[in-house]
DNA sequence: GAGCGGT
DNA sequence: ACCGCTCAACGCCAT
DNA sequence: ATGGCG
């Protein structure tokens, strides 16, 4: 049976359902913890949310079950629930990403057990110029967090020094991750480019013969992967042989 | 999770 | 009424 | 090559 209740969030009149729906298997938490979560978060996501075209990676048979992704807004979208139509690349048809802009389409997408959210590096109105550039930083096997930490503190003084305002952060698995900002200006390819230019100027000064193993990865353009996405392994185990 | 189309 | 299908798109690995 | 997995 399939249980819904209604309630407001933020002035706006929402239908639940499930909401004793575990999801979290191990540690019991249901679909209502994860929208009460969602919405006590709220004020410091949204504004990492806000106008950029949004992919929901949705979990209804939680954690342990299978997941899918969806850019698509879905047809039973309510029209209150703001999108912006983005085609991927020239000649493709548009896709009308949801933008998650308030507390009100945040519980929404948790209602819809989106347990992962993923936003574009850009923003409406300038959704072709991403504003800022990330790089994955991963521990390859054995590389202790100290010499990650440090080599992610020299790559972003070395971004420092041509002019860049890197910011180092933590994620929520074993990587760091190094962010970019930058001007809204520039295509997706066009900073594809520049952080490949900078991934391999790392690799090649930094530290090649301390048992050094860390990968970059540039996740770069718009959310998760995708056509306009590229991955580069700058370092793989002796001597940085592999590039893709 | 929700809607759709086929049985 | 019930079932099966869809909902991104990569690299990588196994057949 | 193709298909499944993550």
């Amino acid at each position: 049976m399939r249980t819904t209740q209604k309630a407001t969030v933020s002035g706006r009149e929402l239908t639940f359902s499930n909401l004793d729906k575990i999801l979290w298997p191990h540690d019991g938490y249901t679909k209502g913890d994860l929208i009460a979560y969602y919405v006590s978060v709220a004020k410091w996501l949204l504004p990492h949310l806000k106008d950029r075209p949004l992919t929901l990676q949705r979990y209804p048979d939680g954690i342990a079950g299978q997941s899918f992704f969806e850019k698509q807004a879905p047809r039973f979208t309510p029209d209150w629930i703001k999108t912006i139509g983005v085609s991927a690349d020239q000649g493709s048809r548009k896709i009308a990403y949801i933008l998650c802009n308030d507390e009100a389409t945040l519980a929404w997408c948790a209602n819809l057990a989106a347990i992962v959210l993923h936003v574009w590096y850009s923003h409406r109105p300038t959704v072709e110029y991403p504003d800022y550039a990330l790089f994955d930083l991963d521990p390859g096997e054995g590389c202790p967090v100290k010499t990650l930490a440090k080599v992610a503190l020299e790559f972003a003084d070395m971004l420092s020094e041509i002019g860049l305002k890197p910011l180092v952060k933590t994620t929520g698995g074993s990587g760091l991750h190094l962010v970019v900002p930058v001007a809204p200006k520039y295509s997706y390819d066009a900073i594809k480019q520049f952080a490949e230019i900078a991934a391999r100027r790392v690799a090649r000064e930094l530290p090649k013969l301390t048992t050094l193993k860390v990968r970059f990865y540039w996740t770069g353009c718009r959310s998760g992967a995708g056509k306009r996405s590229f991955r580069l392994l700058v370092s793989g185990r002796a001597r940085g042989r592999r590039f893709r």
